[in-house]
DNA sequence: TCATTCATGACGAACGTCCC
DNA sequence: GGGACGTTCGTCATGAATGA
């Protein structure tokens, strides 16, 4: 009886899910070719075709279709035995605080996938900005806080890197001979400064259309087509697109994403919502690069993506 | 023509096995 | 135990095919 590769199999998913080799392989931290002779090496243990070309891309054959089914099955079991296997080592409680930016969007998931793994640990959430999110670590009033753009500290673990862009209605349109209507955050905000500066720096006129303390303030008036805010593609709502090139405003650069742990607090319990939070936000990246419009973030030159080693992406040191 | 994607060859690192 | 060797699997560089 043949075995199957488990690490092929979660290759063959990620490519199905994906489409292609080249983001898949990112997806699962190899190169593209490190994939490619992987689906080749489980076409061998399958005994048959599981791909064909269809233009540039590969698509599965009848066969593929079925290994695949499979291989969520197979997948999902074994990720429920590792779960099951360390559910019952990990107990206490972990204070974690979320930017605004992630409290609606993957996080929800990620805690639930958490919880799951380790119902014995009782977590309490913050959804706040950054700042004061990293300030209330810095307090020991938290354990864990998931922030943007704050650049490194030394209680900071930098797991990715996210682009900044404009955002705008679909059916927002601007008359480029009137000033850019924005809608921001309240000031301070470093998303806010930097837009403006960039603006400035590239002679483009704007004005403020609606300022916002809340991010759910911000992304309404976007929304209602107010103005033109920025972001990371982050919770993009879907009658909202990326305007950079639509527009041709200036490149903000990419913000980095990163953990901040209080003093003392390296429970297991917290080492493992870091672990699950780094791995999640990993694919999460991935993800918003594939669906990006204009494919933004891939163009773009400069440093975005998970934060990975030449050969493997290394486990974050504890 | 250029950008994108996949395939392939060359090479290197890690690991297992064998033999002394 | 440790060195030699073979195998496996990774990266990098490059070419071919394809689409805009």
């Amino acid at each position: 009886m043949r075995n199957l590769d488990m690490d092929l199999l979660r290759s063959l998913v990620a490519l199905a899910d994906h489409g292609t080799l080249k983001g898949a392989a990112e997806r699962v931290g190899r190169t593209q070719a490190a994939l490619s002779l992987q689906m080749r090496k489980l076409e061998s243990q399958a005994g048959e075709a599981l791909f064909r070309k269809d233009s540039r891309k590969l698509v599965l054959t009848e066969g593929g279709d079925v290994l695949l089914s499979y291989a969520r099955r197979i997948l999902a079991l074994n990720d429920d035995a590792v779960q099951a296997l360390t559910r019952s080592r990990v107990s206490g409680d972990v204070k974690f605080g979320s930017s605004q930016d992630f409290g609606e969007s993957w996080m929800p998931t990620v805690l639930a996938q958490f919880r799951k793994a380790h119902p014995e640990v009782g977590v309490e959430i913050r959804v706040d900005g950054g700042t004061k999110l990293v300030n209330a670590v810095d307090a020991g009033e938290i354990d864990l806080a998931l922030a943007l753009g704050l650049g490194e500290r030394a209680n900071a673990i930098c797991i990715g890197h996210l682009p900044l862009v404009w955002i705008a209605h679909r059916d927002f349109g601007w008359n480029k001979r009137e000033p850019l209507p924005l809608a921001l955050f309240t000031s301070p905000c470093r998303f806010r400064t930097k837009a403006i500066a960039e603006l400035d720096a590239a002679g483009v006129r704007w004005n403020i259309g609606l300022t916002s303390p809340s991010l759910y303030g911000v992304w309404a008036a976007v929304n209602a087509g107010l103005g033109v805010t920025v972001r990371t593609p982050e919770g993009l709502l879907p009658e909202l697109e990326v305007v950079d090139r639509k527009f041709g405003l200036p490149n903000l650069g990419s913000v980095d994403v990163s953990l901040y742990l209080a003093k003392g607090a390296r429970s297991p319990a917290v080492m493992n919502l870091v672990e699950l939070l780094r791995e999640r936000l990993a694919q999460r990246i991935v993800e918003l690069d594939a669906r990006t419009p204009n494919g933004v973030i891939a163009r773009r030159p400069g440093r975005f993506g998970v934060v990975v080693g030449r050969k493997r992406a290394p486990a974050i040191a504890a």
